[in-house]
DNA sequence: GGTATTTGACCGAA
DNA sequence: TTCGGTCAAATACC
């Protein structure tokens, strides 16, 4: 299946190589150029029309480059739909009940027709996910036996957040599951959580798509800059740490002041 | 206008 | 390739 990423897993280090090398290239140019331009001034010398159409041109590219990657935001966030990093791990708990509610408050996000059964399958989450964080969901479906109002509730994750409805003033064990004494059927699973590892190269990921993509982060810190860049031509208002490449260029600001 | 729900698209796991 | 889980735009409701 083709992904709609705009710059899909398999070209996305080759792209940032080739954006890097561009810049490097553009800054060799325009270091070489100032060279020539300082021997101009105590001898005229060759023209540096040539090497000034070649900074430019690297210049295009890179940016033409960059805006292909920097799609509008609402563009971007479509086409991320369904990108989620799935639950693996969580405590569950699968309860049969005839009563869908419970003690937490609980917000449906999807709705899904399960195989060879003959109701959907709803999902839930906790309504504080955004608030608070929590990260309890929770998947109901009604039961097979068409004249029986039963449902499978199964609870994925613990609630972390501090629910304010009155229940929660009860003893609880934070899991979403009432102990209204009518104990329904339980059943109690229990796999490992995700680790805070999980996060690390999603973290990576996001710095550089942050750059590429103009992410908040980077539209605030550098969304000026990129504008500057690409309608005067000009990068040396991008205060890069030098940045060492294969083919022997330097990313250092400093040769361009 | 703000919040909740619906629903089709998308993704990852099997 | 299929299917279950999630996202987010569209829609409904208050």
């Amino acid at each position: 299946m083709a992904t709609l990423h705009p710059w899909p897993d398999q070209t996305l280090s080759s792209n940032k190589t080739r954006v890097i090398r561009e810049l490097a290239q553009g800054q060799n140019c325009a270091a070489q150029l100032q060279m020539i331009v300082d021997q101009q001034h105590s001898q005229q010398g060759s023209s540096p029309e040539e090497l000034l159409q070649k900074i430019l041109t690297c210049f295009d590219q890179t940016i033409s480059m960059l805006q292909d990657a920097c799609m509008t935001p609402a563009a971007v966030s479509k086409e991320r739909r369904g990108c989620y990093k799935r639950k693996r791990g969580a405590q569950t708990w699968t309860i049969v009940s005839d009563k869908m509610e419970d003690d937490h408050a609980w917000r449906k996000y999807g709705q899904k027709t399960i195989l060879n059964s003959k109701h959907p399958r709803s999902y839930f989450r906790c309504k504080h996910k955004c608030d608070q964080g929590c990260r309890a969901i929770k998947q109901v479906q009604r039961t097979e036996v068409d004249d029986s109002k039963m449902y499978h509730i199964t609870y994925i994750g613990t609630h972390t957040c501090r629910d304010s409805s009155p229940h929660d003033m009860a003893p609880s064990n934070n899991s979403g599951i009432p102990f209204d004494g009518s104990s329904p059927t339980l059943k109690h699973g229990y796999e490992e959580e995700m680790t805070p590892s999980d996060v690390t190269e999603l973290d990576s990921m996001t710095m550089w798509e942050d750059v590429v993509l103009g992410g908040d982060g980077f539209e605030s810190m550098y969304g000026d800059m990129v504008s500057d860049m690409y309608s005067c031509k000009e990068v040396s208002c991008l205060n890069l740490e030098p940045i060492g490449l294969e083919n022997g260029f330097q990313l250092d600001d400093s040769e361009f002041v």
